[in-house]
Order: C-alpha cells, then sequence, then structure tokens
DNA sequence: GATTAATCGAGACGGTACGTCCAGTCTTGGA
DNA sequence: TCCAAGACTGGACGTACCGTCTCGATTAATC
C-alpha cells in the first residue's frame, strides 16, 4: 500500500512485545514508574525500537490501551428486563471491583495516563468495554420506555462512569447498601 | 510546646515558597515534568529542606492542596429559590470552565496526582470548594423538599462531579444546551 | 576465472567508493568519529556490504591506506649530489608540511589507527612514499661514501620519521632553522 | 583560597579513583573501548560526577597522564661515565620492552590518544620520565664534551625515541644486536 | 553573652533513566 | 548471489533529576 521502498519490514512481533510488556508494566509500577527501559528490557527489544515507533510513553500508552492490552475484565450489566435490577447487580459488582488492587491500580494508572496525555484522554472511553456495554443496556431501556425520553444515555453512562472513577481515587471501599443507594440518587423514582 | 531544645526555627517563608512553586510548577508543568530541583530553584531553597518536611512530590502536592494553593477559581451554585434553575446556571458556567486551558490543566494534573498518591486522593474533595459548595445547595433543595428524599447528596456530586471530570479529561469542549441537557438526565422530571 | 556459481559477482565500483568514502571520513572526522554508518552514506552503500567484506574499521583503515587512498602528498627528497643539503631542503619541506592542518590531521589519525589496529601498524611505512624515497636516497648516499658504512639505513629513517611524528603529535609548529638544527644532531658533522 | 561558596566540597577520593580506573582501562582496553560507563562503574562513582570536572575522555587521559598515573615503568639510562656504553645498555632495555604486551599497549594507547587530543600530544613527553631522564644524561654528556657541540639534545632525543615509538607501531620484536646498531645509525663515529 | 544545636542555601555525591547514535546482524525485494 | 535499504538487538553516549550527604553561615533556645 504506502510505498516503503526495500529494506526489512516492521516486526510485528516486537510490536506486540512492546505493548503487552507495556500494558504488564503500566498495571505493576504505575505511570510514574513506567520506564522505557524497563519496557524494553521485558520485550526483549532494544530501546531505539522503541522510539522509532512511538513517541513517548502516552503514545505507547494510548496505544496499548486502543489494542485492549488494558482492557479491565469488568463486568457488564445483564439485560434481563429489569434495568433498576440490572443496574443494580452491575453496579455492586463494579463497586466490589473498585475493592480490587489490581482493578483499581490499572484505573488509577489509566486516569494518571489520561490526565497527563491528550490522546489517551480522547480514547478513554472508546476502549472502555464496561462503558459501552452500560451505553448499549441504557439504549434499551429507553427504546423500552423504561427510561425518561428526557435522559441522554451517553451524560447518564458518564455520571456512573464517574462516580466510580471518584470513588476509585478516593480509595473508597464499597459498603454493603451502596449500589442501592447510588442508584436511587441518578435514577431517581 | 514540644521541647525542641536549642537551634533555628522551622522557616515559614521557605515552607510557604515551597508550596506556592509547587503549586505553580504543577499547573505550569504537569505531574511528570514537576522536579523537586526546579521547585527548590524557584523557591529559592535547597533541595535537603524540601527533603527535610515532606517525604515525597506527592507529599507536596497533597499539602499545597491542603493549603489551598491549588484551589481552582471555580463558580459557586446560587441559592436563589430554583434548584434547577441554579444548578442549570452553574453547571454551565462549569462546562465553560472545562474549556479555559488553565482551569483544566489544574484539574487534569491533580488527577493525576490524585491516581498516583493515596494521600492526594483522599484528599481530592476536602480540598474542592465547588463539590462543597454544591453539597450545601443540594443539601438545602433537600431540606426544602425540592429533592426527593431518596436522594443521597454526597452521592448526586460525585455523579455531577465526575461527569466533569470525565469531560475534561476527554477534552471534549462544551457545546450550547449541553449543561441543560446534563441535568435533565441526571436530576430527571 | 575462478568459478564462483551464480549471482551478482563483486561490484568494484562499491568496493571503490567505500574506501575513498573511509580515506575521507577519517581525514575529515578522526578515527573516533569515523562511523560505518557514515561511510555507508556516503558511499551509497548499505552497511552489510561493508561487513561482507572488511570485518573491522582497522581493517577498512589498513586497506584505504594500501590502495593509496590515503596517500600524504609529501615532498621527496632531490638527487642532487650533496646529501646534506638535499636532505635540509626535504626536511624543511616535511616540518612544513607539519604545519597544515590537513596533512598532520591525516599523520594523526594514521597514527591512531596505526596505534589502535595491527595490520594498519605493519603497514604503516609500506604505505608511506616519503619514508621510502628517503630510504632510496640515503642508501644512494651510503653507496657513494657520503654516509658513513656503519649507519643502518631503515634506522636513520625511522629516526628522521620518528621526529616528524613526534612534532605533530605535539602540534609543535616548525620554527625557522629547525630543519638545519635537527639535521645537525642526527647526522652530525 | 578560591572562593566557592557553600556547598560540599570536591571528594578527592572520587577524583583519584576516577583517573585511577581510567588508566587502567586505558591500558587494559585501549583508547576505543574505554568507556566513560566503565570507569564509573570501576570507580564506584556516577557518571555525571565525571562529567563535572571532565569535558571528554581526552580530558580524562591527559589528566590520569599528568597525575602520572600512566608512568610507564621504563628504564632509566646510567650515568656511568661512557655514553654510548649507557645509551647501548638502555636502548637494549627499552627495545626489550617494546617486546613487552601491556609496555607496547600503554605507548600504543598513549599515541592513540595523542593523536586524538591535543591536549594529550601537548603534554605527551612532559610526562614521559624516560624522554626527561635520557635528556638529563645526554646534556651531561654534552658539557663532559662526549656530544657534539652542534647536537641538539632534544631533537636526539626525540630522534630516539621516535624510533622507539615507530618499532611499538610496527610491532617489530627487537632484534639481539638491534640497539648497538641503532646507535650506531643515530650517533655515529 | 556564650554555648549549642537545628536550621538554612548551596552544591557534590552515587545512581537511574532518559532519548540518541552507532555497532553489527538480519530481512526484504530488485537486479 | 549480490546489492540498497532499512529494521532489528544491544551498548554507550552525555544529560536531567533523584534522594542523600556535607559544607559554612545563620539563628534562637538554653546555659
Amino acid at each position: 500500500m504506502t510505498d516503503r521502498g526495500p529494506g526489512a519490514l516492521r516486526s510485528e512481533s516486537a510490536r506486540v512485545a512492546i505493548l503487552r510488556a507495556t500494558a504488564d508494566q503500566l498495571v505493576a509500577h504505575g505511570w510514574n514508574r513506567l520506564t522505557i527501559e524497563g519496557i524494553a528490557a521485558a520485550a526483549h527489544v532494544g530501546k531505539p525500537t522503541i522510539y522509532r515507533w512511538w513517541s513517548s510513553k502516552s503514545d505507547l500508552i494510548a496505544d496499548a490501551l486502543m489494542e485492549g492490552m488494558l482492557q479491565l475484565e469488568s463486568p457488564l450489566p445483564d439485560d434481563g428486563g429489569d434495568l433498576r435490577e440490572d443496574l443494580a447487580t452491575w453496579l455492586e459488582q463494579m463497586l466490589a471491583l473498585a475493592g480490587d488492587p489490581v482493578a483499581t491500580a490499572t484505573i488509577r494508572y489509566l486516569m494518571a495516563a489520561a490526565a497527563e496525555d491528550e490522546a489517551v484522554g480522547r480514547r478513554f472511553d472508546e476502549a472502555n468495554g464496561a462503558m459501552a456495554a452500560l451505553a448499549t443496556r441504557l439504549e434499551h431501556a429507553k427504546s423500552a420506555g423504561q427510561l425518561d425520553a428526557e435522559v441522554d444515555v451517553a451524560d447518564l453512562v458518564d455520571a456512573i462512569t464517574g462516580v466510580i472513577i471518584l470513588r476509585v481515587l478516593r480509595r473508597a471501599p464499597a459498603a454493603p447498601g451502596d449500589a442501592q443507594r447510588l442508584l436511587g440518587s441518578i435514577l431517581p423514582r
């Protein structure tokens, strides 16, 4: 497609190993202790190979994010008829997740990356499976009349996601009943 | 009070200059380019003076935050009778603020600090004047019966704050009508 | 001639371009800033083409030396009858040469190459036209009885060459009368 | 003496360890494989400490040279009455030294350093004990009338040193009788 | 008022990681 | 089979900061 002339092609295995290592190191050590040298070593790759294809740590993380390397293993909401019940169950799981050190670390380091880097920020929710699934569930509910027509699904997803993020940043563990109460506050009636 | 014995006392001017420089550098360069060396130079202070009193970058930022050095000049909601109208006006201002580079930088760098550091995270909203004012306004509305008794004010504040944060991270400029629509989605009816 | 099987033959133009570029880069930048990559670029040749035929920088330089690419444009001694007069004239030219930046650079970089690499060292004077000419002139003088029979021509050539080299290394410019005095010290009477 | 203002003083132990390591590494690996990183490691010193005080590899070597860290353990000429005899004995030892791998390596790497770097070149013979001792011996001989008044001692020292250097570069082992023949060629009668 | 100790600014220290250059090898496609 | 181009792993470069330690000067409680 693009005429590159002769010369060896970019190594796909190196590309994947680098993104894999980036995601691993991010989750393990956080944005600030994430070193290019560490990634290069973990991926068995020379530093120049990283710098040849990515311009910065942020760029790397944004790419790893988009390749799904940083996917959180987050629960997805059921679509079992009753919206409030489905959401309550899901929220409970999500808030419980907020007690899991690995999951919260992932979220926090992603937040840090998003805060520091525009590219990560823009792609932040594109790559978030839970947000997408939640949007789908709410859209379904809305077309089924379970949700007020006035409600903007994207806004509601942001509100719910935002609460979860704030709790993660605050390092606040979930108490029993939190999910129910939260839902009652955001989705009244 | 405590018997310190002889010797010079801690220099208050140095303390303030360091916190001031920390806040300035954070807003100007972000968490990652914030260097102790830079702070020391800007505050005309030796590095050991910083390390004598603070253990880390995070510690410094958390302190600067608590001293109000990083206070956002955020608008406060009116308390003029109609909740929805007051909130709509305030939200509009807040979302407009999300278009201001300095304000968004401050928020983003605070997020980064909170994400990386537990101390900052825990104090994140203690130091946020807008959140406190919003909580007060909502509490007032709740006791005036303008808000469903089921609603937890703290949760609602989190939801609204969370949406704003997500928009800042996403670098999404506010469009006209966003505030109204958003309010309609989170505070339906 | 020799049956090499199928495939393209070694490119003579590439070979020459590489040696030419090696000599140019050596004189221009010195042994230490001489890069294979630079030579490859200057010779419009791929790096592997260089490594295919030469094992090291030293090997390249030794080869360039033997191909006469690094020949100094040094004056040759006259053979006009009087040995002392001929040598004085020649030495004066040589010492003047030692004031020429290009010539001294060439000599110094050759010295560096000889010091670092055995192959260059062994071929050092084989490729030096001035030393050979001087030897011839002295041999002639010796057979004409102008030089003591005791004198070993090769040793005398070394002594004179050595003095010139030391002056080049010392970056000592020649003063008037140096050639005469030098000759008086090494070839007394 | 010099007002440096406040702050810690330069560490003498670090300075010496660095020069020591430089000399050791130079003799062991040669100019080209001499790495600042290697020196830092061997001297148990951070790289910036080296760069703080020396601008380049050459600078380091020139300094090590002047501190006598690279002193060759070269024999010194006797002053026993007969010049030719003393010189013959000394030259024999020197040429034998030219067969010693460590001594020749030292000389060759010093040559390389002198060739590449002006500072090393200028100080080349200041730091050479053998050259100084030879000059003293010859000066003595000259004032005793054993040496022609026409002879310039410095030139003669250069000639003898130059021959030795050329032999070292040429990797030519000394044959029996070389010293005698050489002396007969340079110091005839 | 002298002593004493903790402070201060400055800055050198041993280190880690940066982002770059180049080494030497391997791969690709064309001649 | 060789060539040019160029990507690869890897090592060293010279720089920026880290967090610690050491200096000489200053300052204030204790003697």
